[in-house]
DNA sequence: ATTATTAGGTGAGTAATACTTACTCAATAA
DNA sequence: TTATTGAGTAAGTATTACTCACCTAATAAT
């Protein structure tokens, strides 16, 4: 019998990825063609099956690579970093930036795999975007724990909103090849998410219709809500 | 010559839309043949590219109808409501309601269509897509106006933050078909949308790094904000 | 030394399928 | 009576993801 040998993955196997990697590149993956990619690595096209189960397959390793690199940079600009929030936003903002960089692996995950159920069983999505959403309930749960954080909101939702909002402020601009401006959209999510849209100014003239049901538990602070609710008229 | 008839779609036309229709409640778009959609309205295959662009273009047209039905009960479902508030939780119940009901619409909308660039170009879009933002934007915008929402908020970035959240949200359970709770999943979107994150009892202990700038512009009323501000230290 | 095994790779096929093209048929306006 | 046109058909065709039988060389076991 013959053991594992050196255990390098084949040349013929980097070949084929390092073909797709730079088709992504000029082209959209729809339209390019497993015989492409083979010409493309200088293989013939039965060996892409030989390494992956189906072309798909083939581009959810690339989009692990990719993400790999995309974990390992943000986790590098988050040391050091101080406070949830802070921690937050500096993932709102290197994740914005990552995407506008990064097209390739950012037109992957938010137009191939995040629509397509096989995705969620690959390892980009079991090692790397588990990881990721890991690390971001992390940090909320560490800023629900000092305070920075409201205690009475989930932290998947918290988390599904940040993510929601940065993807849906990235696609247009994927699809279409637009410039992405990290610094102006991080700062724009930030103050929506942090501080809400709700004008606590405001006071109300109309009869409430009991559907604001969630604001009255926010206030925890009773020498606080006092206060508060003498200026805010807060429907308390 | 020849007038344009009595002008009501041509009995072909019909028949394939709804076998699309029909055959979406079953199975994946791209799992749907163009011979299956023939077979199944009853027509040749040929005949659908009489009135069709490509297949795609088919797919649009479907959502075109669908999605004029979700903005006409949606409005309907919005009249009588007062309140910017009010209306943006009503749009997002409604929206997370008829997500998980219509999940042909869904499915079509959140996998095929929004990952597209043709989509952008098709009815569905120009029109309907359209359409749902600017009543979205409207409503920030009068929200705004009578002082119910932040005025330092840019009203397309509410919008996205909600969308975003919205679609986020609802992506797992469209793709594994799972159960949507709308009620709750609304209610704790808003709580979050509306209120923000940010717990206003935190009292930062370590020295700001200058990186929460956005929460300096937020109180406009000085009088309150030296109150709040000696009891958050919040970096004014 | 010889043989068996296997990883790495080839190349010719094949079924499926989106889309095309040339055609028929009937209704009707001129 | 005829030309025109809308509605629909039937038979392709090119493309393309994927398969399968086979080759080759290195090496482990005998």
């Amino acid at each position: 019998m013959r053991p594992p040998k050196n255990k390098v993955s084949p040349p013929g196997r980097i070949k084929i990825v390092r073909a797709l990697k730079q088709l992504l590149a000029q082209k959209d993956f729809n339209s390019i063609t497993t015989a492409e990619i083979a010409k493309t690595a200088g293989v013939t096209e039965g060996l892409i099956y030989k390494y992956f189960n189906d072309k798909r397959d083939l581009l959810y390793k690339v989009l692990l690579e990719l993400f790999e690199m995309f974990l390992q940079k943000m986790k590098k600009d988050l040391s050091g970093i101080e406070g949830a929030l802070n921690k937050l936003r500096k993932i709102i903002q290197f994740s914005l930036y990552w995407y506008d960089r990064q097209r390739v692996f950012t037109r992957i995950l938010l137009i191939e795999a995040r629509n397509s159920p096989d995705f969620y069983k690959s390892d980009a999505y079991q090692k790397c975007v588990r990881e990721y959403s890991k690390i971001i309930i992390d940090i909320i749960n560490e800023g629900i724990e000092n305070g920075e954080i409201q205690k009475n909101i989930k932290p998947s939702v918290i988390r599904q909103v940040i993510q929601g909002s940065i993807e849906h402020a990235c696609l247009p601009a994927i699809i279409f090849d637009r410039k992405i401006s990290p610094k102006s959209i991080a700062d724009d999510l930030c103050s929506t998410i942090f501080m809400g849209i709700k004008d606590d100014q405001f006071i109300k003239s109309q009869s409430s219709d009991g559907k604001e049901k969630s604001s009255s538990s926010r206030r925890a602070n009773p020498e606080e809500r006092v206060v508060v609710n003498l200026r805010r008229n807060d429907k308390g």
